[in-house]
Formats: C-alpha cells, sequence, structure tokens
DNA sequence: ACCATTTGCATAGCCAGCAATGCAATGTTA
DNA sequence: TAACATTGCATTGCTGGCTATGCAAATGGT
C-alpha cells in the first residue's frame, strides 16, 4: 500500500528517470572522450555497430534495429558520409530506397572502437558485482522493453 | 575468469553504455509527452526541480547540483526566460552573478509536473519487483559516481 | 489504365548537450 | 595601486535527438 505520492516535492536523486539521463550523459562524456581520437562522434556509434556486421542495410532497417527516428538517421548518415564512414548508393530494385555500405575507413575502425567502448562499460560496471551486472543490465532491458511498449496513441491529453 | 573480450564483435544489447542511452530516450519521450501540455519540455524540469526546493539560486550553484556544463544551463535558462519561467536578476553584492528566481506560472506547475514525473518512473519501474527496483536505483547511484570520479585529465590521450 | 495510398527518404526548425572562446567584474599579489 | 589571475556568465558553433512536412517512387484498388 506504498505512498507513492510524497507529501514534499520529488526526490531528484531517487527518480529513474533523472538518473537513467545522468547516467547516459556520463556514459557519453566518457566514450566520446575515447573515440573523438578516432576521429568518431557518439551519434555515429550505433549505427557503426550495425553495419559491422553487416552492411548493405537501407535507411529503414537501420532505424528499425536502433529505435532511432528516421530524421535523426537521415542526418547522422549524412554526417557519415560526410567524413567518409560510408556511402550511400541507390538501390537498382527500388528507386526509393538508398543503400549504405561502410567505407575502407570505416571498416578498419571496428576493433579500436569496440575496444573504447569495452573499456567504457568496464570502467562503470567495475563498481558491480558480477552478479548485480547481470540483473542490472536485465533490468534495463526489462524497462526499455516496456517503455517501448503501449502508448499507442495515449498518454498526452487525449480530449481539449 | 571470464572473457571480457568476445571474439566476434561487440554486443550492443548487452551493452551498458547503449543501453543507458536506449533507457534514457525512452525516459524522456515519455516524459515529454506527459509535460508537453503543460508547456514545459525535459530540459527545463531539472532546473525546475531544484528551484521548486529554494529559488534566488546562481547559475553556477545549478549547474553543480545538476553536474550540467554552463552554456548548456545559460541556454537553457534563456529559454525558460523567454517562456516565463524564470528571471534573472543581477546580485547586488557581486556584479557578475545572476539570481534566479521562479515566476509564479512555474510555481503553480509543480504538482502536476512531478506528478507526470511520478507516472513516468511508476510505469517504468512496474516490469521490477520492490527489491530490483531499490537495487536498480542504487546501481545508477553507484555508476553515476563511479564516472563523475577521476579522469582528472587522463583517458584521452595525454602525450601528443 | 488511373488514381489513391503507402513507403522511403530529405528538409526545416526546434530543443538539449557539449567544447571553445570572449568579456566584464572581482580577487590577488607584487 | 597597477598588473595579473580568477570567476560568472554569454556567445558561437557543433552534434544529436525530436516533430512536422514535403516529395518521389512503388503499390493497390477499381
Amino acid at each position: 500500500m506504498q505512498m507513492v505520492r510524497r507529501v514534499m516535492g520529488f526526490i531528484r536523486d531517487q527518480s529513474a528517470g533523472y538518473l537513467a539521463n545522468h547516467m547516459a550523459r556520463l556514459f557519453a562524456r566518457e566514450l566520446q572522450a575515447r573515440i573523438k581520437p578516432l576521429g568518431l562522434s557518439i551519434g555515429t556509434f550505433p549505427a557503426l555497430l550495425v553495419l559491422w556486421e553487416g552492411d548493405g542495410l537501407t535507411q529503414r532497417e537501420l532505424i528499425e534495429r536502433l529505435d532511432i527516428e528516421q530524421p535523426t538517421m537521415a542526418n547522422t548518415l549524412a554526417r557519415m558520409e560526410r567524413d567518409g564512414l560510408v556511402v550511400r548508393r541507390k538501390d537498382a530494385a527500388d528507386g526509393r530506397v538508398q543503400r549504405i555500405w561502410l567505407t575502407a575507413a570505416a571498416r578498419a575502425l571496428e576493433a579500436a572502437a569496440t575496444a573504447a567502448a569495452d573499456e567504457v562499460n568496464d570502467r562503470a560496471l567495475a563498481v558491480l558485482s558480477p552478479g548485480e551486472r547481470a540483473s542490472f543490465v536485465d533490468a534495463m532491458c526489462r524497462i526499455i522493453a516496456a517503455l517501448q511498449t503501449g502508448v499507442p496513441d495515449d498518454a498526452a491529453g487525449r480530449s481539449p
């Protein structure tokens, strides 16, 4: 029968949403510092992870794997093309789609970049025991799944 | 004796940093949907939480409490002033500092806004048991502390 | 065959975060 | 007290996230 509403004020330092934002910013700062020497920035990282597994994907396939909105991905790909990480080529069969191909330069960065990400994760998770790490990652996965589902068209004032 | 380096590739869906970023984006999407009807956006939220506890703070005091860089806060405060949430007044004793004061409009939003944030947190954490919730929040706090400490000037190539 | 719909991507414009820099007000020190 | 250092904030310019919108290519229904 827990007291959901506290009498006085919202406790910022115990709010999951606030902590999630803060933690994500710190992860980003840390990764950015480590991949900047490689000429990479954090926004390109998720796209590269997918493309290193296999390129020639369409923009739509990328955004489905990454849960990123389409204009964000279009913008990111434009920067990646500008920076010589990918090239976009028209699909022969469908005139609408642009298939994304890694450049040799991008392929060459895989080992160093993933090593940098491993280092950041290791540094962050070092404060947890191995068991805690597993349940922490599992909890994030479950929360992500929970926040992705539902809210088909609700939750934002349905009647004027 | 765990294998820290996997033989083939980086597993995105088990990377703490990737999951933290994804989770934070989902929290933000959800909160944004709920506070948009109030005329608020997520960037102002942390500042408001601090100011609702007591205003008249300087910009520097705000950024220390929130771990936000100074130009980000200056920009956020400019939007908040534009939107009638705060006013900035020069400190009498020190000609450099601007003290931040909430408007009546901003004060009036506290209950509705914190209720919205509570709803988001409750929805996200509903997939965890009470015990899991506590350890999850604790883990985030510990990781935040770990990523904040150290790295005084290191980790990004110390010699040219 | 035609028109409407759907699909894939690009663009515009905003918010939020950052580093780098500028500058005025205050402190400090020789 | 004059020169220097520090502090507090603003500005510039970038990345990265979003919504809203536009548009061309493909698809479907009739």
